[in-house]
DNA sequence: CGCCAGATTGACT
DNA sequence: GTCAATCTGGCGG
């Protein structure tokens, strides 16, 4: 059977697990006819005001208001001048999102370096910055829906078997105690 | 309006 | 390892 994308039941969860459960399945984005993929490697789950390294730490604004809102739908923001891939994720009444940090590109890889100068193909999508380029994603899919297959991003549900990461996040000056960054032990296309 | 900070990246010592 | 480009939004005046 083929695969079908992940609905909202799964974003619906504790934004830790979804941020978890992320890795290893397979990130779509359809661009006109064509289809750019891979795999999720790198996840990192932020929560809301009471966390401080959060964009919804300082409450409900317009641009961040999607936090807030259902889960199964893109939060995109930017951060310096690159735009930063999340999926809104939480329990319901929370608030919370999980940050694409890195894929392993599986389709598409011409599209995807046509997208940006790189001497390998580890630097096409091995970061946030880097991976919402290569995938020509921006603002305006902000608040989007993911939840099925006729969307231009979603994930499509998968069964691998992979040894999974913990670690504090990156590049946050303020970060909870809890480790709520995640990755494939051993890929090559996890940041840094 | 001005100033500052930031979930980054790439260039350079 | 250091550092700054460059963009968006928060906040003070």
């Amino acid at each position: 059977m083929t695969p079908r994308a992940l609905t909202k039941r799964f974003y619906a969860r504790d934004t830790t697990e979804v941020a978890r459960d992320l890795l290893g399945k397979t990130l779509i984005r359809r661009l006109g006819g064509e289809s750019l993929e891979g795999l999720i490697v790198e996840t990192e789950a932020y929560y809301g005001v009471d966390d401080p390294a959060s964009r919804a730490h300082r409450g409900r604004k317009r641009y961040n208001a999607v936090m807030f809102e259902e889960p199964g739908r893109l939060f995109i923001y930017n951060v310096h001048r690159y735009w930063m891939l999340n999926f809104v994720a939480h329990e319901p009444g929370k608030v919370g999102a999980v940050l694409i940090r890195a894929m392993e590109p599986t389709e598409g890889v011409e599209r995807m370096r046509a997208s940006r100068l790189v001497n390998e193909d580890t630097d096409l999508t091995s970061g946030p910055g880097k991976l919402t380029i290569a995938l020509n994603v921006d603002r305006s899919l902000n608040g989007l829906p993911v939840t099925d297959e006729t969307h231009p991003v979603h994930v499509l549900d998968n069964h691998l078997n992979f040894e999974v990461g913990r670690s504090n996040r990156i590049g946050v000056t303020k970060d909870l105690s809890e480790k709520l960054r995640f990755y494939m032990k051993g890929n090559k296309f996890v940041s840094r």
